[in-house]
DNA sequence: CAAGAGTCTGATCAATTGATAAAACAATCT
DNA sequence: AGATTGTTTTATCAATTGATCAGACTCTTG
């Protein structure tokens, strides 16, 4: 057949470069996959939440898998922009106090957008094609980097002398698991997730753990 | 209507204790819940990951949601029994030795049975009937005897001085993370997250972070 | 104004969902 | 043997799923 739906014969022109109701449609798309899972978010709650009839999401995307992996693109996006600015002083591989920021940085946007790590605990258990994408496109330059800059901590013998892979686990899960369950924690404890001393509490408290106790470095 | 299914007329008569059917569907439905989250999982997989027929599902358990919750309270029974035994020895609240144990024995258990931590994971990040369940029912138990716990260790000295909600935070997440990513670590890393001497590992690596350097105890 | 490209919606598709009903099978007891 | 109770399956239900199509709406441009 020569005929496709409009928008997937050519590809997208991208005129304006931003596109408001595409974007509106990726941030629905954003809460609800890390909400209810890939499964679990229907076409048609998608596009109430982002207040447009379902099938405008096929004229945006090839599919529903397209919109995961523009909604994964979008939150990763971020958190590369929120990482790099710090990383950008951490280059010089002996730069402690700043790999040390990086790593608070890291709780901080966590916090900010527990989406992100939502949708990846999701995909991490079992692999698949959603999992390729994450991993092979996104998680795997995220690690190598973590990797390096613990490995670099280690060597200068600001943290405990643990392999970088379990580094990268302990940081992973410490840091954002208490953002990660945000509407349980609320339930079991008296804090606020979303509260920003609160936050800065847990980088406080995770970044002891690793670094030792130092004069508290405030982020962001 | 007087009729019901079969079943769910009178209770259960529980006459030998143990229904092997029964069981295997809800390890099949431990085993796909925590892969597929609850609304990824479809009743034909489930029974046919059993090795049976799908409306036997609906004679055994009302619904799929109280399926989901025979699989939540297996895996809760089995955490249950794997600390109770360790939390036997650390009654009298000073015993910071065993509080370690049982921290060890955590990181095994969430080793061995990654499916608990991503059957929470799914429910915790938004509210809903099961959540509800989650946490009334199995995790508040939980978190208030490790916030109990911790609580000594940190007034002995043993532990950094840190907030105990934040501590359970950071041990539930430093914790299970490798293994609820398994699958994603075994890409990621050449680790094998199934490997005891990984998890070994990981128990020291999290262990040393906090309580500090120490003679280290192997753990079953 | 008319034309046409781009954006959006209502109606509808086949496929899959969880659940039910009725009937087949199995086991025990008389 | 026949009857009864408990277990399992085949066939089917209405509802929901992701996707498609044809048409309506909005723009700009001629």
């Amino acid at each position: 057949m020569i005929q496709q739906t409009a928008r997937h014969g050519r590809e997208r022109v991208h005129r304006t470069s931003s596109d408001p109701t595409r974007e509106r449609i990726v941030a629905a798309a954003i809460d609800l996959f890390s909400e209810r899972s890939f499964e679990g978010a229907s076409t048609r709650e998608l596009a109430a939440r982002a207040g447009v009839a379902q099938p405008l999401l096929n004229y945006h995307f090839r599919s529903k898998d397209d919109l995961w992996r523009a909604a994964v693109d979008q939150l990763f996006a971020e958190m590369t922009q929120a990482l790099d600015v710090r990383t950008a002083e951490v280059v010089a591989d002996g730069d402690v106090a700043g790999a040390k920021a990086v790593i608070r940085e890291f709780i901080c946007f966590s916090a900010r957008r527990p989406q992100l790590h939502r949708m990846i605990t999701q995909e991490s258990k079992a692999d698949g094609p959603r999992m390729d994408y994450l991993v092979d496109r996104h998680v795997r330059p995220v690690y190598e980097r973590t990797a390096q800059i613990m490995g670099t901590l280690v060597k200068a013998g600001a943290v405990p002398d643990i392999p970088v892979e379990h580094l990268y686990y302990i940081i992973t899960g410490a840091g954002p698991t208490m953002f990660v369950h945000g509407p349980e924690c609320r339930r079991l404890t008296s804090l606020d997730p979303t509260d920003d001393a609160v936050i800065q509490a847990h980088a406080d408290a995770v970044c002891l753990l690793l670094f030792g106790p130092h004069v508290t470095t405030t982020t962001k």
